[in-house]
DNA sequence: AGAAAGTAATTCAACTTTCAACTAATTCAA
DNA sequence: TTGAATTAGTTGAAAGTTGAATTACTTTCT
């Protein structure tokens, strides 16, 4: 069948909302970096202690806190060397499944994101959430959501009429 | 004065709007960029390559194809080092200024994103454009239009009320 | 003109991230 | 119960990124 394969380029509407989107995003998310580095803090590096904050203990599996940061195992294996030289994080061995490790958050790295909390809060709201309304808020989280729970469904590319 | 300077804290509402919103981000971002690998992209060199091709003659100052390419010069040096290497771009003297070059698109590289420009468009509709109705386009448009246009400003540690 | 300052682009060194391979422990299944 | 498959986590090398230093021009100023 000649099924037409046409491509639906955005319009210019459609590419201006995905443009601003991802244009901003990033110039944000480059500022949030900015106002963390007097920390010795990246946002990847706040979110992996941040989450280790929050867990009972402070205290959780390796794989867990890979999971919950969104970075790979192999690329918190190695932040933690980093941070363990800094002192804030320490590892220990898991008791009940003998190939694990717990990550542990040591006194000093409480300290450490306890001291860049309010920066980055405050930098959050300046950069972003303190120039949405409440229902910019409410309708963001809608988007979102939507966004993230059709994306576990593989894309395949729809011209499989080739020819 | 003892002005307070409290944090403010996110609100559960603000929370899950500013969540919801970084981490559909991010797992849409590396999903765009999962779809561009069978062309051996990245968004970045996609990006590159696109504003490459745009350009009157396809041809651009490295200086400002990296500023509308959102890279740094030092990054765009090295990328163009090795799509270089795989004969989608060549360099070009510039005759008016010989301390300046021109990236130039080769017929090879306009040939590349043009095969993967298709698959590109489908995956960001997929992902993202097609979950939004059109009052969200313009929502979105509107809402990121002002967190860049407030980004210029430097953010400065509220709290200088120390002591 | 000639020195100083500025600009375009690359390179270097340090650092970060990824990828694939590896070790070691655990689970599963017959 | 043993051995195949899976899982937890690390490692090392390669690739990518960054920012400062460098090179080679251009502009500006007097």
């Amino acid at each position: 069948m000649a099924a037409k394969n046409e491509v639906r380029w955005l319009n210019p509407r459609e590419m201006k909302a995905w443009r601003n989107y991802i244009i901003a995003s990033r110039r944000m998310l480059e500022a949030l970096d900015n106002d963390l580095a007097g920390f010795e803090l990246t946002m990847a590096d706040y979110e992996v202690l941040a989450q280790l904050s929050d867990a009972p203990e402070r205290k959780m599996r390796m794989s867990e806190l890979a999971e919950i940061s969104m970075i790979s195992k192999s690329r918190l294996s190695h932040r933690m060397k980093v941070m363990e030289k800094a002192g804030w994080v320490r590892r220990e061995e898991c008791p009940s499944d003998r190939r694990g490790y717990f990550a542990v958050m040591t006194d000093k790295g409480f300290k450490a994101i306890e001291k860049a909390a309010p920066t980055h809060v405050a930098s959050v709201r300046n950069r972003f959430v303190d120039h949405l309304t409440v229902k910019d808020q409410e309708e963001l989280s809608k988007i979102f959501d939507r966004v993230q729970s059709q994306l576990r469904g593989q894309f395949i590319e729809e011209d499989s009429s080739k020819k």
